[in-house]
DNA sequence: GAGTGGTCTAGACCACGCC
DNA sequence: GCGTGGTCTAGACCACTCA
């Protein structure tokens, strides 16, 4: 019953000055990003875990509860410490991410949503999204456009921009066909990439005409434009994502 | 140098069945709310507080940190508890409230802007506002609209509605002439009413024809509507706000 | 140097999920 | 009933602030 070993965990090979419990989930980060836990696998108890590292119970759980508030790791009482995986956000990520809410509160459910995939390739980004995502600038990236609809017509057009390598897997095909509620849980099955955060920025900008037209929307029609870079373990950019989202029936929840 | 007395704190009055630490917590919130310490002001140190309540210093650490994300309390190493006061949230609430930044990074500073003050009346509010703050819909309440302006021209038109009794001591004067750079500062100096929680949403609207021709602006002309909902200790609604943002050379950050 | 909050420990006990 | 994480305690020691 007991783990093979966990020598692999080491406290001194990380940089000094800083506290025990922030080394410890440090340690703790760099296991799951060398993938010695996998999203979803269940880790060794506190007094496990804090023996291997020769610290206190108490030291390495708020080692793990910071894993827990950056969204790295699922607790639940009673069963275990698990390497989150973006199905079982549900309080955190979800509230981050699908904010988007109908005014009409009777409305209850967040609408069912259809999402077509409307391009898919490779090709040069423009330069700020290069930069962004911190690759060299004439690298194709993977590049796609989605837009989602309910009843009341076009609700968001979605683009994204991300590493070919990490994405290698993606395809028009698994991509136009996901399961997943969220493209984030989608990832992390097909190609193995977690997200673990994200910098988004905000604004209201019209719909562009040819949008508009193809898609039968009034014009002028205002829209938030909303700006992401999401990260994987160790901070390393790997998506930029843009979306324009009618907000005449729906609001963001901030 | 130690407080006269601290019998006024007790738990047993309070509900059941919340751990030790959130009861410990809403205590501390209680006095706070009855005015026994105000912003600024320093609590006692954790071992008399612990002593007080009969808790270890453990539970008492772990309740005050609960008051500190929150909002309601700082805390200093080597200096004390002190009950936050809005100048003192250079980290949170400024980042909360104030996320409005210049698309230029380059610009570095957050732009200086001068507000102008539109109109100040009371008046009955719309029914959705009224009951948003749960007062009775017949009852008149302080209604006061601002602009801000930055060198490149209006940036926010800025809509205020709250209760008559909290803000009895706002007018039009000291609206329109205080210095604080937030209103939620200046509102704890001259109403004595701390903003500790806000509710917000948004979307994407065209600014109104009027305010357009009045302002100088463009139109059709897109902007981000946010509509907030304030509230004091106990989380009773006091405020309501709506800010539409020319988002042209500015984004929120998320 | 006195007083504060921050860290860390060691251990007891409780509440919950699961078999 | 067993193993898990959650709570709570008591106390040692460290780091920082301020007089």
């Amino acid at each position: 019953m007991l783990p093979s070993s966990l020598d692999f965990l080491s406290l001194r090979s990380l940089p000094k000055r800083e506290t025990l419990f922030e080394q410890t989930s440090r340690a703790i980060a760099e296991c799951i990003r060398q993938g010695r836990w996998k999203p979803g696998e269940m880790l060794p108890n506190e007094v496990e875990l804090a023996a291997a590292l020769g610290v206190s119970q108490g030291t390495m759980r708020r080692a793990l509860n910071m894993l827990v508030e950056s969204g790295v790791l699922i607790r639940h009482q009673g069963r275990g410490t698990f390497v989150a995986e973006f199905s079982a956000h549900e309080d955190r990520v979800y509230q981050r991410y699908i904010s988007l809410e109908p005014d009409d509160a009777t409305l209850s459910e967040p609408s069912p949503t259809s999402s077509e995939l409307v391009s898919f390739e490779r090709a040069v980004a423009p330069i700020d999204i290069s930069s962004a995502l911190q690759v060299d600038a004439t690298l194709p990236l993977v590049h796609a456009v989605r837009v989602l609809k309910t009843s009341t017509g076009l609700v968001t057009y979605d683009e994204l921009w991300c590493h070919p390598e990490d994405f290698a897997r993606l395809t028009a095909e698994n991509l136009a066909h996901h399961e997943e509620r969220m493209l984030y849980a989608f990832y992390q099955r097909v190609c193995g990439v977690t997200i673990v955060r994200s910098q988004e920025t905000a604004k209201a900008v019209l719909m562009p005409q040819a949008i508009c037209e193809r898609y039968g929307l009034k014009s002028p029609l205002p829209v938030i434009e909303i700006r992401r870079i999401s990260c994987t373990y160790g901070d390393r950019p790997v998506e930029f994502r843009r979306q324009l989202s009618v907000t005449e029936h729906y609001h963001y929840k901030l």
